[in-house]
DNA sequence: TTGTTGACCTCTT
DNA sequence: CAAGAGGCCAACA
């Protein structure tokens, strides 16, 4: 009972089947990244510390892997590592279609990276609540 | 079934 | 200051 059934044959990581409020790893970074408003970005190390471990950046970026199979679509676009860098820029499809949303967005890039980074963080634990 | 990889981050040498 | 290794959780072979 106490075992999750991995969904890994519906190729669905985290979208548990409706009636589930047992939240796993992979839901709270999607309902994150779903939370980061238009023209700003984030950090995989934020998500992870949001969500308790900061360790669990890793994961952070696998989850988006799967953002792309999963509704609402999560802007994975908006989430970027440490360095402000498009690190998973590659994973798009295609790959500047990531730049061109951020860009979009009012965001400046150069070199896959993001100008003025730190003006257009978004902090999770401090925008996001914990209440909600 | 176990082992390795993966869009990372942080600490230690 | 720079480079290397460790660590998290989940999916894939």
């Amino acid at each position: 009972m106490a075992k999750e059934k991995p969904i890994s044959k519906n190729k669905l990581p985290a979208i548990l089947p409706g009636g589930k409020k047992e939240i796993s790893f992979f839901e709270q970074v999607y309902d994150v990244a779903r939370c980061i408003p238009k023209g700003r970005v984030t950090s995989y190390g934020a998500i992870a510390a949001f969500l308790g471990t900061k360790m669990s950046a890793r994961m952070v970026g696998w989850a988006m892997n799967g953002s792309f199979k999963i509704k609402p679509k999560v802007p994975a676009h908006r989430v970027v590592n440490r360095n402000g860098m498009l690190s998973g820029k590659a994973h798009f499809s295609p790959p500047e279609k990531m730049q061109q949303l951020l860009e979009k967005e009012g965001i400046t890039i150069k070199d896959d990276q993001i100008i003025n980074f730190a003006e257009k963080f978004w902090d999770p634990s401090k925008e996001l609540s914990l209440d909600q």
